[in-house]
DNA sequence: GCGAATCTGCAACTTTGTTGCATTGATACG
DNA sequence: CGTATCAATGCAACAAAGTTGCAGATTCGC
């Protein structure tokens, strides 16, 4: 969730032109304290704005490819969720096989020391992620 | 790659019957430095053997439920390496997005600290993963 | 050797994501 | 304002990765 982000803003920032498709992606993944998958945002917009399927996944590929949204696996598919910025540092993430959901977890709860890593590795680094699987609380006590 | 694994007795002592096919796959996945897909293991495994697509993946899900092999995310397919084990430590793996290989990383590159979540989080942890993604060293020179 | 349980093959299906091409919409320029 | 141009979107078809149901084959305990 990000009540400090404007999204035609960060939008032009990024060089994308604010069209009310791609703005509307974004709100839905701002507005959402955890990350999202393809299906979940498509079926969102769908509710209020008639939009294509492929054009989410066009526009989610183009949010990732520029910074503004990070795609984290989980199960078969991917979730999205604001890139860490100035109000949101990045952190890791559960997911529960169980209910497919995908939570944020605090960014100090698994500690993690990459530096060295980064002196030595000979390749392009573009992102680090940190997942753990599980089933969560909510599935642990309803599926007995 | 595991010299010092036997492969049937891995099986048998995870309960599961030690069937030529169930040999062939954990022999595939042991004898690679790096974790494969599915694709890569059911081709190798059809050069010699008659084998079926279907049956691969349900040999690689039970391998995995039983804990003998690892299931890591890369792309959008799941790659395979032997587990964790008395010869083999947790690490994390770097997936090159070029050319779709997934290497695995000395377990000290990346240095990380989880015993406070442990503690605190609510549901169930099966499976922590920490994946680099970007581009291989050899990639980076070959495409300009 | 026999029956039950497990394993495997096959075909069809599902989910997730991608591509090619036509159409629409926005922008720039005269 | 009109139109040329380029980016954005929609649509249909495709592709990759994985799953399911069911029938036939194999294996294991007795």
């Amino acid at each position: 969730m990000c009540d400090q982000c404007n999204y035609s803003e960060m939008l032009a920032a990024a060089g994308l032109s604010p069209t009310s498709h791609r703005i509307r992606v974004l709100e839905v993944i701002g507005n959402n304290n955890d990350p999202l998958n393809a299906q979940e945002i498509y079926t969102t917009l769908k509710r209020n704005h008639a939009i294509n399927r492929v054009t989410v996944y066009r526009i989610l590929d183009s949010l990732v490819g520029n910074g503004l949204v990070d795609r984290i696996s989980g199960g078969r598919a991917s979730y999205f969720g604001l890139a860490p910025n100035a109000h949101h540092q990045p952190h890791p993430h559960f997911y529960c096989r169980q209910c497919g959901r995908m939570n944020c977890l605090n960014p100090r709860s698994i500690s993690m020391d990459m530096t060295s890593f980064e002196r030595i590795f000979p390749g392009k680094i573009d992102n680090v992620e940190i997942r753990v699987d599980g089933v969560c609380k909510n599935c642990l006590h309803n599926t007995p």
